[in-house]
DNA sequence: TTTGTTAATGCAACAAAGTTGCGTTATATT
DNA sequence: AATATAACGCAACTTTGTTGCATTAACAAA
């Protein structure tokens, strides 16, 4: 898979996430975009993005998907692994560039770790 | 809210989180007891419980809905926070025993976390 | 034990997020 | 410019879960 061609969705889409370390759910990328693109193509971009290693994706509060832009990922590896903050008030998620360390699981092997936290952002945290 | 009845429903669905730290989908509920009631019914019955606090759900890897045993829970709060793994494998999810730090962050306030741990289980870990 | 209240249930219809198949369009290679 | 095929749009579909409403059954009180 992957990305092959530059296409208008492809580059538009990616200036969405330009700036910084803030999610944004596919749901909102097809309310701010869906009258430029279908739905199928967003969420069909989006998949390629991730498998680039470019985006990445998570689950928020609702099971809703989110992506975020990747720091140092390849189509190879996922290897920017980090806790998401979402807020209980205005529903804003970021990237908390912080590592976490898992707990010891003897006789298990993991391979993928998501940690959710939610409460109240900066912004809404008075 | 709360179980004010004892219903067939709500004692066959506590019958099956009998047995210790599994947790069971709502799918797999459906699956299993959609025959004997509604799946209407198994969500809302589901859904008093938590309130109860008798049992508490969490969100799987395909934001699929779990649900297992409580405890030390009441209805006024779910105190029994704890990681959850999902054997890729195998599917089955368990709770997980432990206490997990997490990461410092200012100026936010943590009021939910939650951590999905996902890999091999005991059984399917060779 | 019967009666009455209302919680609990079943059913059908709905809702939201995401997926699939397929015919068409457009990117990029030759 | 011609061509191969990735990307796209559209409609139909899938899956998980929810809602409204008429019916049934728990359980308390008579």
């Amino acid at each position: 898979m992957g990305v092959i061609r530059k296409t208008k969705s492809v580059e538009i889409l990616l200036n969405e996430f330009s700036t910084g370390s803030v999610a944004i759910s596919a749901k909102a990328l097809i309310e701010q975009l869906g009258d430029m693109f279908n739905k199928t193509t967003i969420y069909r971009v989006l998949d390629k993005l991730e498998d680039d290693g470019v985006l990445h994706s998570f689950l928020g509060k609702d099971g809703l998907k989110w992506y975020a832009k990747c720091n140092g990922c390849t189509s190879k590896e996922h290897k920017d692994v980090h806790p998401h903050f979402q807020c209980l008030q205005c529903g804003k998620v970021d990237c908390l560039p912080v590592h976490v360390s898992l707990p010891e699981i003897p006789n298990r092997k993991i391979e993928i770790s998501q940690l959710l936290i939610q409460g109240k952002c900066e912004a809404c945290f008075v």
